[in-house]
DNA sequence: GAACCGTGGTG
DNA sequence: TCACCAAGGTT
């Protein structure tokens, strides 16, 4: 269960005693400018973007999943996803009720898999406790899994046209560049003062075009590198450019050395199904299909291709074959994970050997399974499968 | 606060 | 090739 915080509505302050809150209070007070949003929306209207797919509707549910999907990923990667997704789930009843794996398969390659099973949670969540109906208040919307407190005022303003305030990377950067934050907005304390200007700059009305105007902003002309500060509405107000700091901010993030991995995968095949293993929900690719690996550091004295043998006879059956495959690796955002892949074509399958989380999967249907990206990548490769998702 | 959780595009 | 990044949330 998440914890909902919220410091009190501008104006609101408790009485008696100076508390936090008054000072709060006092700070949203003093950094609030209508200016700010009149420039915004007015840019917006004009300029900003009016024919994404999951715009010109106040549906909850196509803003909810358009939200979800578009958390850490860029809008080109999610359209194809929308669609599809949209295509064969059009309700939240209808997501609520399919079943988990038909889910996964939907958002194999769209990365954050724990998006999509908080996804499935939360049309469930809807249906069981709200009556198949999205709340419009960002502090309900904000209890359920996978939305936070942005994605829970993105909902509620487009939706509902609730006056609520994001704060999003978009958000952040231009944030960052127009007020001259010199600081790593990642740290605590100044994601803190962001969300008081966030919330103070909040029009009185028109929250959804502002909402909008402030993404579009950040993804159009307000970008990470060359920014296209000469059409910016926001340029004469800009300490970034001002002070020619716009390459400089916001800050970076502070990085360091990733890890790197090894395993080894196994193409275990019978005739024409291939064995699959279903992964843990915690974890990289949690709740996905993949390929079983086995960790030859594991195993010292012994050859990767005696492992692959042994690991396939007790998986599952008699092997007749292994051919070693070419490496590959794959480089997430905290780790980098080489791979050695081995196909194993199985003479006789053991009945018996099957653990629960098996699962012999055609391999004419790999384009459709709930795989992660590599591993699909792979597989199609190997059996040059069409693809059928789109049907 | 910090680690964890994907993928594809870009320079 | 590689570092960096994009409509964050959860633990």
């Amino acid at each position: 269960m998440k914890r909902v915080v919220r410091e009190p509505e501008a104006g609101v302050v408790s009485a008696g005693k100076k508390t936090a809150s008054t000072t709060i209070s006092a700070h949203v007070a003093a950094l609030a400018d209508p200016t700010f949003s009149h420039a915004v929306i007015h840019w917006q209207k004009q300029h900003g973007r009016h024919a994404l797919p999951w715009q010109n509707t106040r549906d909850p549910y196509r803003v909810w999943l358009s939200e979800i999907m578009l958390q850490q990923t860029q809008v080109a990667a999610v359209i194809p996803y929308y669609l599809r997704f949209l295509a064969s789930f059009p309700t939240v009843a209808s997501l609520a009720a399919a079943p988990s794996e038909e889910v996964m398969a939907h958002w194999s390659g769209l990365g954050y898999y724990s998006r999509a099973r908080n996804l499935h949670k939360c049309a469930q969540a809807i249906v069981s406790m709200h009556g198949g109906v999205f709340p419009g208040d960002p502090v309900l919307l904000e209890q359920l899994p996978g939305i936070g407190r942005s994605t829970a005022a993105a909902i509620a303003a487009f939706s509902y046209g609730t006056r609520a305030a994001i704060l999003d990377g978009n958000v952040k950067r231009v944030f960052a560049r127009v007020f001259g934050v010199e600081r790593y907005p990642g740290e605590k304390a100044v994601e803190n003062e962001l969300w008081l200007r966030a919330v103070a700059l909040l029009p009185e009305a028109g929250v959804e075009s502002y909402t909008q105007g402030l993404m579009d902003l950040g993804a159009t002309l307000c970008t990470r590198n060359r920014p296209s500060c000469n059409r910016c509405p926001l340029v004469q107000r800009c300490v970034a450019y001002a002070t020619d700091r716009t390459s400089e901010l916001p800050i970076r993030k502070p990085k360091k050395a990733v890890p790197e991995k090894a395993t080894a995968m196994l193409l275990i095949i019978d005739g024409d199904q291939i064995l699959l293993e279903q992964r843990p929900d915690k974890g990289i690719w949690g709740g996905l299909l993949s390929l079983p690996e086995m960790d030859a550091a594991l195993q010292p004295g012994t050859t990767d291709f005696d492992i692959a043998l042994a690991h396939a006879t007790a998986a599952c059956g008699v092997p007749v074959s292994v051919e070693k495959l070419p490496q590959f690796s794959h480089t997430f955002t905290h780790f980098k994970l080489h791979v050695t892949p081995y196909r194993i074509a199985l003479a006789q399958r053991l009945q018996s050997a099957g653990q629960s989380s098996h699962n012999w999967y055609p391999t004419a249907r790999m384009a459709n399974a709930p795989l992660p990206a590599p591993v699909k990548k792979l597989l199609l490769e190997v059996f040059r499968a069409p693809d059928l998702l789109s049907e």
